[in-house]
DNA sequence: TGTACATCAGTGAACGCGCGTTCACTGATGTAC
DNA sequence: TGTACATCAGTGAACGCGCGTTCACTGATGTAC
């Protein structure tokens, strides 16, 4: 064979990597194959090769946009403190970088007129990153732990949306701000 | 003339009210010239005499979609309470009918990649919506009513956003619930 | 070890399609006399 | 009031373009002997 088992897989994650990027970057649609392949250094042709259509493509970029994502409590061999988290959730950095960003995030409003795969995909990282969450919270009881989760989710996402949305910098950086601060003032951790 | 000034003029805000929800629906991408026309019921060649091109009828229909939106405070003669808005803009019913829901939220991912122009009408009503809500709330000082305001205002977006994206009905609904409940028990208004 | 053959990732031209846009045309109505 | 003309919203065919997809081909490497 002109090219070894090993170097089609790596070519093939390489492309998904760089869909994954793209994706949320510019949402489900603002991907072309002829962009995502001359960017893999390949030409558009070999796409088949590697994925059945665009669909199966973005469908697996979707699975792994979303799981090496940023609701990952683990880094540096321990667990993330919940106020440490959130300042790096809602930090200028990953504001302004969206290509290595949180995808929960960035594909909120594509994925519900997105086929029923990818829905799904989203909805069990929306249960993971819950489960994150409240194991991150010290309340009492698991009812108010799951609260504050879903409360905290729903506001780091909006904030992070909003931030990015809104052309004004100065708005913008208050936004990150004040929802980081309120979160970590006011949620017991 | 064929037609009156009256009927020109009907026409064109009949077009970019299609065009507004229709965007709300299905991003600002998702709205092809043909559809809009035919949708009027027109066919898509006379689009030119009222748009001088797509970019511009997109321009015109987010500011409709962002003003006719979801962040009134006064209706049917009176202001609404705080917990009155958000039961409305947290209901199953806002989150089952995106064509006349907030565009604030069904636009937030898509306007961080649009022109300046929409960019700017978005944040414009950013700061509206801000300044409404603080106004519901009833924390002893400005600051503090513009930190609830931001904090809410987040949730509130990414809460609609989430439960739209989230395929799992019990889940959809159980996040619209707990923010709508926690919002309003721990937001003095 | 050397040689002939088979494999198949990647190439690049070509396709059909839908899109935004253009344009010659139509015909109902306003205006001038 | 009646008639001839001008206007212009709306029509529908046509355009160039980029897209996803197909396909005959290439050529480096694995396999069989």
């Amino acid at each position: 064979m002109g090219y070894s088992q090993a170097d089609k897989a790596e070519t093939h994650s390489r492309v998904v990597a760089i869909a994954a990027k793209r994706i949320r970057e510019a949402g489900l649609d603002g991907v072309s194959i002829a962009d995502l392949m001359e960017e893999a250094g390949l030409t558009h042709g070999g796409f088949y090769k590697h994925f059945a259509s665009r669909d199966a493509l973005v469908a697996e970029a979707v699975g792994v946009a979303l799981t090496d994502g940023h609701f990952p409590s683990k880094r540096e061999g321990r667990e993330r403190t919940f106020a440490e988290f959130i300042k790096v959730y809602l930090s200028e950095a990953h504001r302004d970088n969206p290509g290595a960003s949180c995808a929960f995030s960035a594909l909120m409003n594509d994925i519900s007129r997105a086929p029923e795969e990818a829905r799904t995909l989203y909805t069990e990282e929306a249960r993971r990153s819950l489960g994150r969450l409240s194991s991150m919270l010290a309340a009492d009881n698991d009812s108010d732990r799951r609260a504050e989760a879903i409360l905290a989710l729903s506001a780091m996402v909006g904030a992070l949306g909003l931030a990015r949305a809104v052309s004004d910098t100065d708005l913008s950086d208050e936004i990150l701000m004040t929802v980081s601060e309120t979160l970590i003032r006011d949620l017991p951790a």
